[in-house]
DNA sequence: GTCTATAACTTGATAGAC
DNA sequence: GTCTATCAAGTTATAGAC
């Protein structure tokens, strides 16, 4: 998922010269996917999004109004990853399986970010986190049209997810972080063994 | 993987009548699990083990101390984990598949604990779960002897684990927790690629 | 819109009584 | 072995100047 931003009026990932707001949103994000919810206190987002803490808090008048707004760019991230996904010329599963690993792009930030919150028994966060999986599963059930298939790759999703996102990097090179001839032969084992499960 | 409680003198799960140092360790790791690492302070974990904060810093010196507890105590119950796998008598990989769920156990406890530390950016505790991750990978390599398939066992496992421990609860009844009979198809359908792989 | 100063509280850790 | 102070540092949030 390659950003690619276009209009700033909508722009919801903000890396450099985007708003204020955007930025401070982009810090806590990052700092919670990077170090932790303990790490990522209002000073330390203040000083990775260049503003006083004063200044954070005019745009966030507390931490539950930041959180808020990490959860409101997932959705926004998600429903377009939704589209991206329906209309991938790969097929939906390839492109799910191919994007599962965590690559740093927005999406992967915040829900990494959302993830430690959730974690942190914000339930919010956890019924933010259930929608997309739920979303991601309705698209992999209507593309296979089998449950436990689905489930099972929904699950190596998850996986791919999680390995990367919490588990960077690998003590041996057996388990050591997937390559992207990993992934293919990933996707053709699933790819595989949808054509036999479908031809009964 | 049921609790077996045998010898006291090497008890390494504390529930109720447990030496107060084991009592502390299973309080911080439970702490951890169900709230966060912020939620896992000193004066919680004090509180949970019936104990007052001097009386906690009597038997641990310092957090780190404590954290050292939580991943000494993983590493003896990985270890006995993985005897039990591969020993199994349905196999190790219906064994491994049908016990990653989080359910509560001692492993599972001190699994999602250690998770808890390794996202804090604790890199002991990453390691000590690349540890396991690497030991659980070599028995299903060994098993099966398919790379690829190993690999799509092992993200399902960690899908599985991610899933149970992390987002407890589904908002909808399509995602909702796998049932008994959820993870039997689930064991099926792999069972059903090995023999398909392996018959070349 | 952004800053500094400061209030109110929490956290990890020490000291010393019992 | 366990407790009650107590401390210094850090945390969220408010007030008010610029």
């Amino acid at each position: 998922m390659p950003d690619t931003p276009e209009n700033p009026p909508i722009d919801t990932a903000a890396p450099a010269s985007a708003s204020t707001r955007d930025r401070i949103i982009d810090a806590f994000a990052e700092l919670l996917g990077e170090n932790g919810e303990r790490a990522a206190t209002l000073d330390a987002v203040a000083a990775a999004a260049g503003v006083s803490k004063g200044g954070l808090l005019y745009h966030f008048g507390s931490k539950e109004a930041l959180i808020e707004g990490v959860l409101e760019r997932l959705a926004t991230l998600v429903e377009r990853d939704v589209a991206a996904i329906r209309s991938s010329p790969s097929g939906p599963v390839a492109h799910l399986i191919r994007t599962s690993m965590a690559t740093g792009s927005a999406l992967d930030k915040a829900l990494v970010a959302t993830s430690r919150l959730a974690q942190a028994s914000n339930s919010t966060a956890r019924d933010a986190l259930r929608a997309a999986n739920d979303a991601w599963y309705g698209i992999v059930l209507e593309s296979t049209g089998d449950p436990v298939l689905s489930r099972a790759i929904m699950l190596i999703s998850d996986g791919l997810a999680y390995g990367s996102a919490f588990l960077p990097g690998s003590s041996t090179p057996e388990t050591a972080e997937l390559s992207a001839s990993d992934i293919d032969d990933l996707v053709d084992l699933i790819t595989e063994v949808t054509a036999q499960r479908a031809g009964h």
